[in-house]
RNA sequence: GGUUCGGUAGCUCAGCUGGAUAGAGCAUCAGCCUUCUAAGCUGAGGGUCAUUGGUUCGAAUCCAAUCCGAAUCACCA
């Protein structure tokens, strides 16, 4: 895997950094005067690395800790000696940030002032654009998806298209422009076999004829393909001859070779029915791509691009970057960098994935000149991303630091890997229709919505059902493979989707009842849960960018729960409506209308959208 | 065998650039709807952070070794 950080196109301009500290995280700020009154009373100069800022433990009184432990060697005195100046200063120095201080071992608890969550709420309450940071002027590209054109989309794909989806869209928050783009694996072996089986087995049918969605109707024949091939194996095998023989020698894989020859001959009935059958997929592949909301600025097809990069190893021959082998064939020697040695052209000078890649990065670069090239694919491929990183590197291509490998675990059920010659697959447009009927269920069960139209009530079944799904399958660190267990259902209480869109709806709807009059600074004394939601608004910013510099959507969703739960316990705890005075009452609201906008925009980046009432 | 990744509560996962008594959700148990949506809230039980050693004021987090699991090392893509 490539273990670079994506950290480095993360570098920001002189003009970025100073729009950056007009809205400084509250992390920030404290780091910054600590570190000017640290430098102002030891006269010495310190950084943020000399000590740490900490969220308070909620056992302890205060909001944020400042860690004196490391200081103690450097300042040659004691943690409560250092906490008693640095807090006693802080606290006259920054009125308007600090009310108060504690120490404890060699901790210093700041409590932060009711004045700045007061100016926090005042300035973004209704700030739709709140925790979205400035355009860069930097273009990334995402490939994600990438799909077979011989078998429909299955749960390994989902996790794929919303990690992919989402990634751009948190790129986007952090201001790159971005280029989702996706290869479509349209040609090869794999794609004659469904061809080969449909002529034999299909009599004519087709997706029309059978009803049957035109994805689903070519997977099935590259199923029937490799029953076929297994029983012509056996029949060898049966009449004598070895295993590995017979499996070169089955004639249906003769006869798929045959048309994988003619295909790239240009044989006009083979590119026909390639051309009819990969029409089928598309038409299918479009409908689950609609539902499941993937889409892509550019699509590439591997039968445009299977010819590319010769151009480019011919160069590194002629550089003596690559050798020729005495069959022709040309390979590279890794063995220096602890990898191995890698074919790039074979023996009769056609390509191989390798070659492809580095044809298809070049054409990626050339086109739109992008500054980084993300490709979300399972970990399954590191070695070979490491493998075309390197020789891009090796070549001295522009474009080689850029490549970033995003690989994701795969998806295991807990009776281990999905395997399609066990039928343990689990189907992507059947898990979505199973998530949409368990959601109109559950909300049938709860009869809140009985004043829906049939229309209305389809928007929110597939809201819900495809919020819970695609929050399960984010909510996990992408790189760790994780479990999904079809016997249990996706869940729709406690750290899931619908829990999210529930906390909103109900903010939503005590906004239609009570109106937000008072757009001035409130200046109320907090209550600790009003506080709360407010620390934890606060966050959102250096959350957005966190995630986008990891690469990982869980940050956000982990972030997204926890201000939802948050908010819950505050609204369980205090009326809104019939606050205590007007004041607290528009306060709330303040409150409960920022709460609604981060909660809306963050389930928007991972690509789940909110329902007003559900 | 080489390389890489992982092992935290019964289950699914956070925490990993070292900081206070290791956190959520699900499941289990006990409470809370005649006032804003109970898809919610409050509380309880549940842990030798795989094991062993090291580094230090301090280790789930860093280092080393071991055990267990996974991926990969194709003239497939």
């Amino acid at each position: 895997m490539d273990k670079s950080s994506p950290y480095s196109f993360f570098k920001l301009s002189h003009q970025q950094i100073n729009r950056y500290f007009c809205c400084m995280s509250l992390v920030k700020n404290i780091q910054k005067s600590v570190i000017d009154t640290l430098t102002s009373i030891y006269s010495s100069s310190f950084s943020e690395k000399d000590f740490q800022v900490n969220q308070t433990k909620d056992e302890f009184e205060g909001d944020y800790t400042i860690v004196l432990f490391s200081l103690v060697k450097s300042l040659k005195s004691s943690p409560e000696l250092i906490g008693k100046q640095l807090g006693e200063n802080l606290i006259t120095r920054y009125p308007d940030l600090f009310t108060n201080y504690n120490i404890i071992k060699g901790f210093l608890n700041l409590s932060i002032a009711d004045e700045y969550w007061n100016t926090l709420l005042h300035q973004h309450h209704h700030d739709s654009c709140f925790g979205k940071h400035p355009i860069n002027g930097k273009k990334v590209m995402v490939e994600y998806s990438s799909p077979n054109t011989n078998k429909p989309l299955h749960l390994g794909h989902l996790r794929n298209n919303f990690l992919g989806w989402s990634v751009a869209e948190l790129l986007k928050a952090n201001g790159y422009e971005v280029l989702k783009s996706c290869i479509v694996n349209d040609r090869g072996i794999h794609i004659c076999k469904s061809m080969i089986a449909w002529q034999r087995f299909a009599h004519g049918a087709t997706p029309a004829t059978t009803n049957k969605k035109g994805d689903h109707f070519v997977g099935d024949y590259y199923v029937k393909f490799n029953d076929e091939y297994k029983k012509e194996v056996k029949e060898l095998v049966e009449k004598g001859m070895n295993e590995a023989e017979a499996e070169k020698n089955a004639p249906i894989m003769l006869a798929t070779q045959q048309m994988l020859n003619d295909w790239e001959a240009g044989k006009p009935e083979v590119i026909d029915l390639w051309k009819k059958m990969n029409g089928w997929v598309y038409e299918g592949f479009e409908v689950t791509y609609k539902t499941i909301g993937s889409d892509f600025d550019k699509t590439y097809y591997e039968s445009d691009t299977y010819l590319l990069g010769k151009d480019i190893v011919q160069a590194g021959l002629d550089k003596g970057i690559f050798f020729r082998k005495e069959d022709g064939s040309v390979w590279i020697d890794l063995t220096a960098d602890g990898l191995d040695e890698k074919l790039v052209l074979r023996k009769d000078g056609t390509s191989v994935y390798m070659t492809q890649d580095i044809g298809l990065a070049q054409q990626k670069y050339d086109q739109y000149k992008i500054d980084q090239s993300i490709y979300v694919i399972g970990d399954e491929q590191n070695y070979h991303m490491k493998v075309l990183k390197l020789i891009a590197q090796k070549l001295g291509l522009p474009y080689a630091d850029d490549i970033y490998h995003l690989s994701y675990g795969m998806v295991e059920l807990p009776t281990g890997k999905m395997k399609s010659r066990e039928g343990t697959v689990v189907d992507a447009d059947d898990l979505v229709a199973e998530m949409i009927a368990t959601a109109k269920q559950h909300t049938e069960a709860l009869g809140k919505v009985k004043d829906f139209t049939s229309e209305e009530l389809d928007v929110l079944y597939k809201t819900i059902g495809l919020g819970a799904m695609k929050f399960y399958l984010l909510r996990v660190d992408p790189k760790k493979k994780m479990i999904f267990n079809p016997e249990e259902s996706i869940d729709f209480h406690g750290f899931t989707g619908p829990f999210i869109q529930y906390t909103f709806a109900r903010i939503k709807s005590i906004l239609r009842k009570e109106a937000l009059t008072e757009n001035s600074k409130n200046e109320s004394t907090l209550l600790p849960l009003e506080k709360e939601v407010l620390f934890t608004l606060e966050q959102f910013p250096s959350i957005i960018s966190e995630a986008a510099k990891e690469l990982n959507p869980s940050t956000l969703a982990n972030y997204l729960f926890s201000l939802a739960k948050t908010f819950n316990s505050f609204y369980a705890e205090h009326s809104i409506g019939n606050a205590e005075s007007e004041k607290k009452k528009q306060l709330r609201l303040q409150i409960s209308v920022m709460t609604s906008i981060v909660l809306q925009s963050g389930m928007q980046i991972m690509g789940i959208s909110v329902p007003e009432r559900m």
